[in-house]
DNA sequence: TGTACATCAGTGAACGCGCGTTCACTGATGTAC
DNA sequence: TGTACATCAGTGAACGCGCGTTCACTGATGTAC
């Protein structure tokens, strides 16, 4: 968009193959995604996109990539830093909800073997991890943060699949809601979490 | 291998496509499972097949059911009817273990959108539902054992995912057992399942 | 026990498809002077 | 400000591939008499 519109140049194809590839994911999740179908979408001729990306698993690195900034991001707009188990259980439906909202983008995220060394999915991966390791240290500050974020990670992502590949009931946003609450919930206050939020002052004992 | 060696029928090539068709996913975890593929492997035409499955995912699914029925084995035969939190995390175990043992069969069993309608897959998975919500019956007697089972298997399957995509340490299976049991034990003994084993006895109050 | 015939489970060639990737090319852009 | 030229980002045709599926066929099997 940044340069010329109908010209020889594109302008920012490299974005435009991004947005490409996530509109076909919206659209039909089931389908392996292609870069000739990127290609086509874009408007742009098939060998394009080998400008901007050495070969179909960079773009597709380059997705995944994208998908776990747009996760962190939502997640941490629910709650920055949640403490009480209502929060927690919050934070939980909201993964939950990113999963069944964008279920194609969800399984490239994490159930395509991508390149593993790729940079930039590297640090996405990580930004999700602090967050969620942020999350157990407030929300537990007595026990094993460590272990904590992995249960609760493990939690909800255990949720996210099962309702995705219909293992569990997922006929509408409602039901998915209230059924993550509800096992968050059973999880939370059984861990010993806060139960009300009398300080939410951000700062934990290190 | 029922009749003819050698000769122009196969004697048993629905179980033998099916055979191939494990033998491709444990060689090649990475690779979508193909018919002509597994044709070849059973050393078959590439129609052959046909008689015997109505299209891909029919096959696809016969997999995802020998798949199902096989986890469901192996937990059973881990402990039937686990009651300790020693025995749910052994399970626990069990379950993650399969999943890294068998990951392209795992991947099949759940990231493919398989014909929910097969009813051998139905059947397959209803199976394990059922002894997992045996379990949570067994296990947590004074809790809702609808919810505490989604609980237990979120987790466990929460797990086998994120360290089948690398997002947890799966360096060797000891770590990833060690991790397990401890993720495990801190959810069991923090939702109040029996301590000790006092009673075995395998009838719990309905 | 022997023969005729229907049925069944394979063959192998062919269909049309979409894919990832390469490559010689060309039009647009921007920089040096 | 104007021109020459290097660089860059596209084109579009082509490569070879493996795939799912179909179909006319043929050899083996088993059943009725």
């Amino acid at each position: 968009m940044s340069q010329a519109s109908g010209s020889y140049h594109h302008g920012d194809l490299r974005t435009a193959c991004l947005r490409a590839a996530r509109d076909l994911l919206e659209e039909d999740g089931s389908a392996a995604l292609s870069l000739r179908a990127v290609a086509r979408r874009a408007g742009v001729s098939t060998g394009a996109p080998y400008r901007h990306y050495a070969d179909r698993e960079a773009l597709l690195s380059a997705v995944a990539a994208e998908g776990y900034r747009e996760l962190t991001e939502q997640l941490a707009s629910v709650h920055p830093s949640p403490a009480t188990p209502d929060e927690l259980a919050d934070v939980a439906v909201a993964y939950v909800r990113f999963a069944l909202r964008h279920p194609a983008l969800f399984r490239v995220m994490f159930a395509e073997p991508c390149d593993p060394a790729n940079e930039e999915r590297a640090n996405a991966t990580a930004a999700i991890k602090e967050y969620v390791r942020g999350i157990a240290r407030a929300a537990f500050p007595h026990g094993d943060p460590e272990a904590l974020s992995t249960m609760v990670w493990a939690l909800v992502h255990g949720l996210a699949f099962l309702h995705l590949d219909g293992k569990l009931d997922a006929s509408t946003p409602e039901v998915v809601a209230e059924h993550v609450r509800t096992t968050a919930h059973a999880l939370f206050t059984a861990t010993g979490a806060p139960q009300a939020a009398p300080a939410q002052l951000g700062h934990a004992a290190d």
